[in-house]
Formats: C-alpha cells, sequence, structure tokens
DNA sequence: GCACAACGAATTGTGCGCAATCCATAGCAC
DNA sequence: GTGCTATGGATTGCGCACAATTCGTTGTGC
C-alpha cells in the first residue's frame, strides 16, 4: 500500500523523515495528525517544522496552508498554526456531509457492480479483520477509514474521491476527541454488508446502509463531552537539540 | 514599464484592489477568474501580482496555493502558476461531482420546507429574470450560479456549500472553454420549478428536477471541441504605475 | 487582593540578494 | 532544412535580517 512515512518518537539526523518539497511534508503532517501523533491544539511552529524537516519556510508554509484549508489545522494570522479541534457543530456538519458525499459515491459503486472493484473492497475487509483479530486495533480502524476512501475511489470520480478522504481524516480527529459510548464492534459487518448489495447492483439498499452506517458511527459519539485538548509540544518530530 | 493596456475589466488607480491579506488578494483572483477577466492559460506571475496588489511575495503565494488546491489554478513547481484549464475528463467529474452534492444539499432544503429559505431563493431566481429582461446577460448567468450557492448554504452544512461554491467557480471555466451547442433558455424555468418542489415538500421531485438540470447544463456542452487556451497576460488588475 | 498598564518574548510577514532550475531560443554540424 | 547542443533569460525556492504584531507576564497603583 503507501509508504509509511510515521515519525515514531524523537528523531535526529539518522531517522530524520525525507522531505524534499511541500508535498512531502504535507503527507507527513497529514498522517501525523490523523495518526494522533500530533493531538488537536498543537502549535505547529513554522521555525520548529523547518528545521525538522530540513527545507524552507516557504516549503513548510505552504504544506501548512493546504493543511489549514483542508480544516485539519487552523490558523491564525501573525499568530501561528495549530492542530484543528473541532467542535460538535463541525462535527455534525462533517457526518451530514459524508452521508451526502458518500450517498453518491456508493451509489455510483452499486450501480458498477464491478467484480474487480467488489474484489478489491473485499480484501480491504479481510485485511481489516486479519488486523482486528491480531489485536492491533488502530490499524484495523485506520483500515476502517480507508474502506470508505477506498469505495470512494473506485466509484471513479476523483474530486468525491478527495472529498471523503478529507473528511474521513476529519472524522478521524473527531472520534479521538469525543468520548465514544459504544463499542466498534458492528463495523465490519456494515461494510461487509454494503458490498454485497454493491455486488447484488442493489443500489437503494446500499446507499441506504451507508447512510445508517455513519449515522451509527454519528451516534456512537456523545457530541456533548469533548475531551479536553492538550496544548503541549511534544516532540513527535524530534526537537533538532541535538547537534549537526 | 509600459503603461498601456485596455483596462477590460475596471480597475485604474483609483479603484485599485484593496489588499491587505491573502484572503484578499484570493477574493480578488477568484472572482477574477469566474468573471473571465483572467482567462484559461493566463500566467500569473508571482511578482507580477506583488505588484499589482502591493503585498509581500509570501501574501500572493498564499493565495496562489489555495486557488491551486481548489483546482482554478495549476502550479508547476519552480516555472510558475497558471489559470486552470480543465479538459474534458476533468470536466465531466465536476458534473458528476455537481450532482452528487447537490442532491444532498437539494435534499436538505426540499426536506426543511422553510418559508424564509423559498422566499429568498425566489428573490435570487427573480432578480435574475430582471437581469436577463434588461440585456446583462453576464450578470444573469452569474446570478444562475449564485443560485446553486445559496441553495447549499440554505441546506445548512457549510462544508456542502463551500464545495457546491467551488464547483460552480470550475463549471463557470468550463462552460467558457467548451463551445455550447444550445441557448440556455429553460434554466430559469427549472429553478423555478425546483423551488416549488422544496416548497411542497416533495424531496424526490426536487433531487430529480436538480439532477436532470445539472445533467442538461452538461449536455449543452460539446466537450470534445474545447477553445484554444488564451496565453497573454492582459492588465486586468491595473500596474501600480501610478505612483502612490 | 485586584484591575490595569506597560514591558518583553515569541512568531509571523516582508524585503533583498543569491542559487537552482526550467524553458526558449540561437547556433552549429551535417 | 533538420536535429542536436549550448547559452541565456526568466522564475521560483532559500537564507538572512528586520519590522510588525500579538500574547503572556510582570509591575504598579489603589
Amino acid at each position: 500500500m503507501q509508504r509509511d512515512k510515521r515519525l515514531v518518537g524523537v528523531m535526529n539526523d539518522r531517522n530524520r523523515p525525507q522531505v524534499e518539497d511541500a508535498e512531502d511534508a504535507y503527507e507527513h503532517l497529514f498522517s501525523a495528525i490523523v495518526d494522533q501523533r500530533l493531538l488537536p491544539g498543537t502549535k505547529l511552529t513554522e521555525m520548529a517544522l523547518v528545521e525538522a524537516f530540513g527545507v524552507g519556510r516557504r516549503t513548510v508554509a505552504t504544506a501548512l496552508q493546504r493543511l489549514t484549508w483542508e480544516k485539519l489545522v487552523v490558523f491564525f494570522p501573525k499568530r501561528g498554526a495549530f492542530v484543528a479541534a473541532p467542535d460538535a457543530e463541525e462535527a455534525r456538519q462533517v457526518f451530514a456531509a459524508r452521508i451526502a458525499v458518500e450517498a453518491g459515491t456508493t451509489e455510483a459503486v452499486a450501480r458498477a457492480a464491478d467484480p474487480a472493484a467488489i474484489a478489491q473492497l473485499q480484501e480491504n475487509i479481510d485485511q481489516e479483520n486479519r488486523l482486528r483479530e491480531q489485536g492491533h486495533i488502530r490499524e484495523a480502524i485506520h483500515l476502517s477509514g480507508g474502506f470508505h476512501v477506498l469505495m470512494a475511489e473506485l466509484s471513479g470520480n476523483r474530486i468525491l474521491a478527495e472529498q471523503v478522504r478529507l473528511l474521513v481524516a476529519r472524522t478521524s480527529l473527531i472520534v479521538n476527541l469525543f468520548d465514544n459510548q459504544a463499542g466498534l464492534a458492528g463495523w465490519h459487518d456494515h461494510h461487509d454488508d454494503l458490498i454485497r448489495h454493491c455486488a447484488n447492483g442493489d443500489v437503494a439498499a446500499a446507499v441506504s446502509l451507508m447512510r445508517d452506517h455513519i449515522i451509527e458511527l454519528q451516534d456512537s459519539l456523545i457530541l456533548d463531552r469533548r475531551r479536553p485538548v492538550a496544548f503541549d509540544m511534544l516532540g513527535v518530530f524530534g526537537k533538532p537539540e541535538f547537534p549537526l
């Protein structure tokens, strides 16, 4: 799948991430945010990232601007950038948007009912189940989000796929910011039923199930109770204290 | 320092755009692109915009990056930024995305059937008809796009509204790049029927009509025949040759 | 003890020069 | 005339220093 770009723990010159252009920096920050290595509220100082990535201020600023546009980062002029901490209202809008957009992607996939596409989705589910059995819950959840992104990509529309990718990323911020009351047990069953409907070309059933699936995810959260946001800059990227 | 230039737009030193931050610059460029004062293929040199807007390179770069993200501008590293010139495939994806997203917004508006919202939409249509009668075709078309944006905003979901805003902007690029075979006569009738369905709370009819409306717009274009892209940078923003 | 004002640290935005890179054109050989 | 090469112009990316602005803290008056 995609190359692993995580920055675990403290970094030095040896395991410094290979960042050459703005897109590299963007991908590092993106995965760091969705993987919870950068917690909501964390300040993203420009100079710190410049030294961590070894690129210029302009490159870092470009990546930060893009994340700001994508609502994963909030930016205050002349103050700085912070990892976003969506509130309840924003969470509701994200779920509502997901319902609308993913209804479209689901409809497209179900209407096509392409066996090759179904196989890819099935492969995704199998891998997720494997990871879950092995106790890798975090990776399984990550792949669970990937299921929705994969479905969007298989719909054939890059615009919608990009939208879903961003909405899923914001969802991962949300599910980690709000307490969840129910377990996430029934998810993979939903996904299973979903591709079955898609394989049968049952458009209405697939769309309806996707809708219920997202609603259930939303209802599993207690949107009135948000975890306190941490404002400490822990050295996920490794401070360049270490001499060159 | 040439001083020439038929200012196609309406900008001299007097109404020189008041640009203070990146968002101002973005809005100016955005409207210039959707209003066809900056044609597809036009090169957007950083320094030229710095002098035109009177802000720093970073501010200009920020605005340009955002437009690039929004697909209204294409950016080639170490080469520069150009006004986007979508091809047929991208056009199809934009229309497909609009169908999916605007199905969602239409459903929300029709389901709510809020009289105040209906009134706002009606006001938009009336104004469009007024402009059309007075021969202001361009402004009428502009407002016609605004109808879709207004509908998205009235749906109550900012995320979808922002998406529609961008998709409508890209649509305006597209309709001006491809020859159109049919007239655009029936549009406001569609809009009229649409809000009637919304007022009646007839969700299915409203969504279906919106879908057909967008499809008809797409079919009115000859996607195989694209106009040649112009590469001339005409001084739409008015150079600051004039001393302060 | 509390409110308010002023100071100072931190960070972004700007300007300038320089380097790297890319494209276009001119030149040359054949 | 054609194809390849090299030179030059143009433009973005980088680094440094400085200015502007903001926020947190501290000190003072009451």
